[in-house]
DNA sequence: TCAGTGACCAGAC
DNA sequence: CGTCTGGCCACTG
C-alpha cells in the first residue's frame, strides 16, 4: 500500500463539516514530510474521487481553490457543509479551531493498523 | 542524471 | 494579523 492510497482513504474519512490539512493527512499516513505530495495527488486527481474541497492548508487557507471548476466552489462547497470561510488578502480562509478535523490518537493508530492489514 | 517545480510547513520577526 | 526564510520531497522534462 503506497503513500497515495493511504493518503485516499484519509481524505474519505474526513468528517461532514469539518477540513483537514495536508500536513495532517501527510501525518496520517505516516509520512510527516509528505504534506507537498498530497497536494500534488489532489491537483493531479492521483486519489481518484475523494472530497479535495475538505483538505486545507495548515494556516487554514484554502490553497486549491484554483484548481476546482471556479475559484469560489471550494468555498460554496464547505459552506454547504456549515464551515464558515472568510475572505483574506491571501484568498478564501477557514477558522481551523473551531472547523479543523482533531484526529485523537486512536484513530491515528487505528489508521495504521488499516493500513497494515491491507498491506505494507 | 539533474535542475525546476509545487493545492506545503514551522519558525522567526 | 502579515512577510520572509529555509527546509521539504515526489514528480517531470
Amino acid at each position: 500500500m503506497d503513500f497515495y492510497e493511504r493518503a485516499k482513504m484519509i481524505c474519505e474519512n474526513i468528517p461532514r463539516g469539518r477540513v483537514a490539512t495536508y500536513g495532517q493527512i501527510a501525518l496520517l499516513c505516516g509520512r510527516p514530510r509528505n504534506a507537498r505530495q498530497v497536494g500534488y495527488a489532489l491537483n493531479k486527481g492521483r486519489l481518484g474521487d475523494v472530497p479535495a474541497y475538505r483538505v486545507v492548508s495548515g494556516n487554514g487557507v484554502l490553497s486549491g481553490a484554483a484548481a476546482f471548476e471556479t475559484y469560489d466552489m471550494q468555498k460554496i462547497l464547505l459552506e454547504a457543509e456549515g464551515v464558515e470561510v472568510t475572505r483574506t488578502k491571501k484568498g478564501w480562509k477557514t477558522d481551523l479551531k473551531r472547523f479543523g478535523w482533531r484526529t485523537t490518537l486512536e484513530e491515528a493508530e487505528s489508521f495504521q493498523e488499516m493500513f497494515q492489514k491491507k498491506n505494507i
